[in-house]
DNA sequence: TTGATTGTTACCGG
DNA sequence: TCCGGTAACAATCA
């Protein structure tokens, strides 16, 4: 769930269902309490995606930032309000639907200096048009880190996760463990093209779709994946090989991605 | 009840 | 400085 297609698609939906919405903050487990009593009531103007990181901008200049985290969830629901279902920590309100944040690793209240910090670290989004892919390039060709490390590192270029890593350097032939600095600009290009491309199906469909063709309508994503978590490369056959980069999982195709 | 998980950050040591 | 490992945290589901 908290893959950059998400996030995006809820900032594409809550600036829709949120326009002029007012705040209000269920605070069961008191997570949240000095956000509530600045902003509960105010105006949220625009929603904002960084990566996977959620803006909400608000009248007083604030912005209430959420990031989802592993486990994070955003439930959309339709007016009359309905009870919160498990810990809700913020409740957006408009005037057809509420949004139910449950579960963020972040939930905070930024000023405009804490948003120009946030916005600073944050790596070009493969989903955002105003990105410069240049910035990602120049850190990815400087380093010796597993290029599959570096294109989930959200310093270096933000959107793409744990699934969308492995599928993505399968898709374009790249050995997940080939030093940064050994790719080329036009591999980056593709891998970047093909980031932007798989993220915006992905906010279309809300799915993580990476088989061409794939329809969401199946349950799991499994099913919707060439490589992660599979036996079998779905081109050559061979085994798929299962490690570790940074204590996250990862696959790949020895055969079909060479170093 | 237990373990796994689509993520991030802080901290430490080499 | 860079790199890799570890722990902590979050909520839900199988």
């Amino acid at each position: 769930m908290p893959e950059g297609h998400t996030i995006h698609r809820a900032a594409r939906d809550h600036r829709r269902i949120l326009a002029k919405c007012k705040l209000d903050v269920e605070s069961p487990q008191g997570r949240f309490s000095r956000g509530a009593s600045i902003l509960s009531g105010q105006l949220c103007l625009t929603v904002e995606a960084f990566g996977k990181h959620l803006l909400y901008r608000f009248g007083n200049k604030l912005a209430l930032h959420i990031h989802l985290g592993l486990f994070g969830r955003i439930r959309k629901h339709k007016l009359p309000l309905q009870e919160p279902r498990g810990a809700v920590r913020v409740r957006l309100i408009g005037k057809t639907h509420a949004v139910d944040i449950n579960g963020p690793t972040i939930c905070q209240v930024l000023d405009v200096k804490g948003i120009a910090t946030l916005i600073n670290k944050i790596g070009p989004d493969v989903l955002r048009s105003d990105s410069n892919p240049d910035l990602a390039f120049e850190k990815i060709t400087k380093s010796n880190a597993p290029i599959g490390h570096l294109i989930m590192d959200q310093s270096v270029m933000a959107g793409i996760g744990n699934i969308y890593r492995s599928e993505i350097l399968w898709r374009q032939s790249v050995h997940p463990e080939t030093p940064g600095r050994e790719i080329s600009r036009q591999t980056f290009n593709q891998i970047w093209n093909d980031a932007n491309a798989l993220l915006t199906i992905g906010v279309k469909q809300n799915a993580i779709i990476t088989v061409d063709e794939a329809q969401p309508s199946k349950k799991r994503y499994k099913e919707r994946v060439n490589i992660f978590a599979k036996k079998q490369c779905p081109s050559c056959k061979s085994e798929i090989r299962r490690f570790d980069i940074r204590g996250r999982r990862a696959f790949v195709c020895d055969t079909c991605q060479r170093i």
